[in-house]
DNA sequence: AATGAATGAGTATTCATTCAT
DNA sequence: AATGAATGAATACTCATTCAT
């Protein structure tokens, strides 16, 4: 019998404590925000005392950089995904669209973390989250942007504009879906998808 | 030389503080975050020793209530203009939303922490502050509603999404305008009143 | 018509403060204690802004001495009557313990500050408490020793530690009389003086 | 030279010091009184910084508390062990007696905090130490009751009051203990023993 | 790896006291 | 006499971090 990985023959989870150390900050951050959770609140959610943290973190922020580091990975991941289909630009963005609010959706704490707790980030680390979300914002931009060239936005459409207001419909979704019924991701993915395109592609008079 | 009101021969000042204390408080939080400031940065701000900001103020916590409740007052009257204009459904929700955008960028730090730290209230302060948030929410959802049966939107618009939507991407409007150049804020008012309009009314395919 | 003493023609109370300010802190030092009471506390009672309480005292320990001053003059008047009486030793005795023990009675207040709060005073005014509670010993001391010399007291009575029982029982007295039912003054004060002299007279084996 | 146990090279100390807590914190609350002690005083007492107090304490009033806890119990066995003898009503009532002044000698300045301090706990905890207190008292009540019932006792006896009388009589014992000299407290407790026997046994007219 | 004792700088808050008006 | 703004030192308590065991 060999013993299988991150579970100790006796039987106890003896998986790596780093993950369960970062798996428990975003939970703790996620419900008490960076600033107000203390050490101890992710020690005592982790089942351990606080000093021993620091076998798996060097600070407070360090931890904090790590969710970040961590998120950033999965995220640009998506991102790359999203941009890179082939279709026309509309349907681009939709799927662009689609892809963006049914991943948040799957990682609501990160997702809010990302959104509120990058001004505790200092020095490079800050520059790195500062950088992600501009490429974001840049994608996102040009997905418009080629819509609007290949005629099917509205003419009078203000791309930077548009940008950061699905940018924030978007960044808002976390907030009011823990306060919701169990509506289906995926029903809220397309109904998102629907109205970010109708933004652009617009109507009205 | 005559001495001017309020300033004592030695250069400290014994005059009443209590707006001062209010704004430099709107000034720190909006900077710092509620959890991240300390009673020490506002009594620097205001030039005064944290000692005598309790002549002011009962805790820290009162002083961001005293914040919500001064912000309210302005917010509701905000709604209740916009709301009781005459005119057909999506005309008022263009209004609407134009005067939203335009309030929101004239008082971008209120607002800030008005979407922010609402979380750090207790008590009754808190259900008065989501008791707000969702009579806006319910204004512009009806708002939404009457252009839906009045057969100006989308057929398949769901209303309660676009409620959201639309005041998330509101909501990111004081994060962005920062850092951006010098756009007036009719434009963008104008710009995000246009997009309201076209999320509702859509298009698309 | 004539003004009378301590009555504006206002019809508004214009008593001298002062003895406002004392009886206030009579009030609140016996309710919250010395060191637990605040300036503040005693503006509140006395209805007037802390900052004024400084036209009529110099600090809050002068205060304390102030009711202290008060207080050992009406002691020491009452322990002087007591004392001077002509009568046997224990007949004397009983005067004196029911003497105090109705004084006492009628000044709870001031006898709970008393007896608590003399560890709050400082330099002579500690001196003067000390010493008035000595020469209070030393007459109660007299009197027991007098008892004894006349043969009326148990022979094996320790003059000393009599002494000092009775002034415990005694001191007692106003702990217990706030807890219990309305025992007339002058009921338990008779009781108090049989037992005092029981005390002395004694019995037992 | 080999390190002794609990001290570290540097000098610092890092073993478990919860009595130490406890019972710098009784000298300090005896000599200061609970209000005008600080916690500065008690980290000073202990040779920690105050910070470091909070390792073995959740509050000042929770020290306080685990103070009148700890000598709860003692006290509580104390009163079971003087109760429970076998003898004749006033026999029972001098060994009591005995008991109890020896054991208040034995333990000054716990008593003096338990006599003095209780009114700053709050919620349970008061109603634990007001209870304790009036069983106490219902139990030197019951032998005095009894006493009485035997016939032993002056005829015109009120239980009540001498209950009381004797109660702060032993109440008082601490406070002058400081102040005398080297009475042996075998002395002491035989004499209070007599004292109180005669009080109840009476004499008098 | 983990513990838990200790640190030291920090936090919000209180309060006796002063003083210009 | 009275006010109320301001002080400055003190208070109880928190917390990220260190480190010997």
């Amino acid at each position: 019998m060999t013993p299988i990985k991150g579970q100790a023959t006796d039987g106890r989870q003896r998986r790596n404590r780093s993950e369960d150390v970062l798996e428990a900050a975003v939970r703790v951050f996620h419900k008490k925000g960076y600033a107000s959770a203390s050490i101890q609140d992710i020690a005592d959610e982790v089942g351990v005392l606080k000093g021993s943290l620091y076998h798996y973190i060097d600070s407070k922020e360090d931890l904090l950089a790590r969710l970040f580091e961590d998120s950033a990975g999965h995220f640009m991941a998506m991102l790359d995904e999203a941009s890179n289909l082939d279709a026309p630009p509309v349907e681009r963005l939709r799927r662009f669209a689609y892809a963006c609010s049914y991943w948040y959706l799957q990682n609501i704490e990160r997702v809010t973390i990302y959104a509120n707790e990058w001004k505790h980030l200092t020095g490079k680390r800050l520059k790195t989250v500062v950088g992600i979300r501009e490429d974001y914002e840049a994608r996102l931009a040009s997905l418009i942007g080629e819509a609007k060239e290949a005629g099917e936005a509205r003419p009078d459409l203000d791309v930077n504009f548009a940008t950061y207001f699905i940018f924030g419909a978007l960044n808002g979704l976390p907030e009011w879906y823990r306060r919701r019924g169990p509506d289906p991701a995926e029903r809220i993915a397309e109904s998102y998808a629907g109205l970010i395109v109708a933004t652009v592609v617009g109507g009205g008079k």
